[in-house]
DNA sequence: CCTTGTGTGGTAAACCTCTACCACACTCGT
DNA sequence: ACGAGTGTGGTAGAGGTTTACCACACAAGG
């Protein structure tokens, strides 16, 4: 979860909460609340930039940061929903992933999908 | 995309606008920005029943009807926000579908998460 | 004890999203 | 040309969500 993660990063800088917003520029009360998931990830992917930036996250990880924030907001990520390509992948996620019918073969056809979509469309991304 | 979908369900029953309406309850204009995409499909779930009854939907039409919904407001369909399960599987779905590495054992290892996470835990869907 | 530092509760206000209402434009039959 | 019927634009307001502020509780050190 987006919270657990953004408070051990926190506390693996040995930063007190409050030093915490000071730095980053956020509400000392409300995190306070974001970190123990009363209150939402932040939905501005400015502030999640910054907290990425200052946790000196990159690459790989940064995404899964920026995923991590959105699932927890129930949202799907902004790239992804940009994203022709997903957008035609997703339900077939969502169709394999409730287990109606999770069949090796399911699965396989899921995964073409998802290929074929990113050959078809070089607009990935 | 929802909006055409229930557009052209609309169509095919030889309602107009304002009838079809009337009949489920909705406001014509509104309803009118929504079939064009303007406005996002209603997010409340009784709305979107009563529109899936109306249609005649059950099932996987209905399970696709309500993702589809879901989809275009950006939003991940309630009954998957729910699931721990595909909380889970959902991260590794995007990564996948990023393409960063989207090699055949990358797409096998997001098959075996699912695969292992439904087994796993019995709370599915 | 006081003071200082830390986290948290409660709440009001800013903010945004979605809906409902009203008026308008366009078409088509009469 | 008029009327009814159909869809759409604009906009205000309801409703919900997210943030910011203030005050409090608790702990540790002096």
């Amino acid at each position: 979860m987006f919270n657990e993660t953004v408070k051990s990063l926190r506390i693996q800088k040995r930063l007190t909460l409050r030093d915490f917003c000071e730095q980053v520029g956020l509400d000392p009360s409300n995190w306070s609340k974001v970190e123990r998931g009363v209150n939402p990830p932040p939905g501005d992917v400015g502030v999640l930039d910054r907290l990425a930036e200052f946790f000196g996250l990159s690459g790989e990880e940064k995404l899964s940061f920026m995923d991590a924030a959105a699932l927890q907001r129930k949202e799907i990520p902004p790239d992804v929903a940009d994203s022709a390509i997903l957008q035609k992948a997703l339900p077939a996620f969502f169709r394999a992933a409730r287990g109606h019918e999770l069949t090796e073969s399911e699965l396989k056809g899921l995964a073409d999908d998802i290929r074929k979509l990113h050959t078809a469309d070089p607009t990935s991304r």
